[in-house]
DNA sequence: ATTGGCGATGTTAACGTTGTCATTTGCCAT
DNA sequence: ATGGCAAATGACAACGTTAACATCGCCAAT
């Protein structure tokens, strides 16, 4: 039996009832059903009435597509992430939905993996479903992407970052200057032989070169990168890619956590603040989690939830400023 | 300046470009056009080079909207879930988003907060989407959100559980069980003095009756129940309101991990396995960071990528099971 | 008794596509 | 020559709504 069968309705294979549907059991015309669900003021109570109830008798819901066309006005908004699982991007995704979904807004989610032909296949897909605006994490990654964003003629908010050419909005923080404060931290505590772990996506490697650049200005040695897939556990073994490195920035908590983890089988980890750490561990995004292991993790902080209200914010508003900086803070514990 | 003027560009106040505006230039009509995005072979290679030519031009992309309406498939599915930030559904999303993507679906994304409300709000916003299918964690918490569902005449799939009169398509494990497995192992371990900390959502309440029943089958005491709300921080201090406590269940790894962190700062927490804890954890959804922090986690493993994929799988199947049981894992690790 | 106005309702066209059915052309077989 | 057919293209209605403009009573003011 086929899932269209297993949950129809014994009387008919009905599809959605529309609005003359509604008008012909109620004994008027669509245009006063239109009225009682729009602007219920100007039908006559007793008429009224009668169009609620055949609503509800056949469970009336409008056609959002319909009323979309109509009115050139989809109500609907284009959220593209890099990924959703496991990530820090998750409360951005949270936080502009609870700042949309209120106003009526649906959010249309995509992912791009990572991947630039994939991204600019999904920019496309959201566009062709004609959102008020796009809120992407990043900006995109070739300027294919980017002339679709233009030519689409919406508000576009880039986020987690802040680009130099940016399409529209901005709502994100200095990454390049994350690194430059991982750096100067730990260069400062006395170390000296540095090291980056994380990915090689546009973001982790400005903080890559904030950290190498500022690490070598201030006299240390030169910092080794060690690019890692996205699978977080990777990082465990990363230690031993790294001999002799004092202190390590991971590009996010996730890998920070992991690469603790490998300290920890090596012995290498103390329940002591940071400066009796063998390798002093820096992650970045401030998860939880960081703040409840042992010992806890020093990170750079970056409020994703107020990422994603700030875009959202800032797509819906019609004047004022249209890049935002929400910074970020270097939360130094135990870890390093 | 308005973010709509900043972004013009500089010929006309342009909305998206039509069918007929790239017909118009490429002198052709728009049915011609139509049939060159879906059927190329019906048009002649010169006309289709032509038309191809102005697509690009304008930078035409097609409205779904529209297509949706004339052809009444709008290939896009709702997903609706409690929340997405910090939680073990985001694997679910991104599982389903991964399979249905590729296939042209949209993924409309909706929050329900753990509202009853809210959530029969949210469901019938989708709704008026007409999205062709929706994919829910867990079950409607109202008979009207049901009702809502069952007169969409679409594919539903419930996850995250087994309810017991499903709406359509399940993909989920059994919670009851899932708590029994886990008083059954506590208890064979000696312990007595049990307690279950968590949400009290459905699911939630599901793992502790299993726990409650069973504990008490085998002969330990009646175990505390602790309701905490939906800040994983809040589990750090639930050991003070546990006094004697030999063995928690926690109905999350985010709970659990924040218990241990306050049984850490308590200093009751050994490096040794698990017979040795004083007080033995046990959590729920086998987070990635529970297998890297020390003690590492002892969880009931719940894969919530397939999850996701196996909905997507079961709304898209037109025949076969359509409720499938994924199962779970008790998991010892170090904490109990 | 007209007229003006307002409250309540209806008619029509449009939104941007696609399905269905023409129509036009050229070419081949008879 | 002539019917027949296929290839290429087009006209028109329909999808479910809303905007803009009618229409119809009815009552108050003249």
């Amino acid at each position: 039996m086929s899932a269209q069968m297993s949950i129809a309705s014994p009387e008919e294979p009905h599809s959605a009832p529309t609005l003359s549907a509604v008008a012909k059991l109620a004994g008027v015309s669509s245009i006063t059903v239109s009225r009682v669900v729009r602007l219920p003021d100007l039908v006559a109570p007793e008429t009224r009435g009668r169009v609620e109830a055949a609503m509800r008798e056949l469970g009336y819901v409008p056609n959002q597509l319909a009323v979309a066309l109509a009115r050139a006005r989809t109500r609907s908004i284009g959220v593209l992430v890099p990924t959703i699982a496991n990530s820090i991007f998750a409360d951005t995704v949270q936080g502009l939905s609870d700042e949309l979904e209120p106003l009526g807004y649906a959010v249309i989610l995509a992912q791009s993996r990572y991947d630039a032909a994939r991204e600019y296949h999904m920019l496309s897909a959201l566009l062709s479903r004609r959102p008020e605006a796009i809120i992407m994490v990043g900006s995109p990654a070739t300027e294919d992407g980017a002339r679709l964003l233009r030519r689409a003629g919406i508000p576009v908010a880039e986020t987690w970052d802040l680009p130099e050419a940016p399409i529209d909005a901005v709502a994100g923080f200095d990454n390049y200057e994350a690194g430059v404060a991982v750096a100067r931290h730990l260069v400062g505590q006395g170390r000296s032989s540095l090291a980056f772990i994380g990915g090689d996506d546009p973001r982790a490697t400005r903080r890559w070169n904030g950290f190498n650049d500022t690490a070598q200005a201030l006299g240390a040695k030169a910092p080794r990168r060690l690019v890692l897939d996205r699978n977080a556990s990777g990082s465990v073994v990363a230690l031993a890619e790294l001999p002799g490195v004092d202190a390590v920035f991971a590009a996010n908590d996730a890998h920070a956590i992991g690469f603790m983890s490998g300290l920890r089988k090596a012995g290498l980890l103390r329940d002591g603040p940071a400066g009796e750490q063998t390798v002093a561990v820096v992650g970045l995004g401030d998860l939880e989690m960081g703040r409840l292991i042992a010992p806890s993790l020093s990170t750079i902080r970056v409020n994703g939830d107020a990422i994603g209200r700030t875009a959202a914010k800032l797509i819906l508003a019609r004047e004022g400023p249209r890049h935002i900086d929400l910074g970020f803070e270097l939360v130094l514990r135990d870890s390093g």
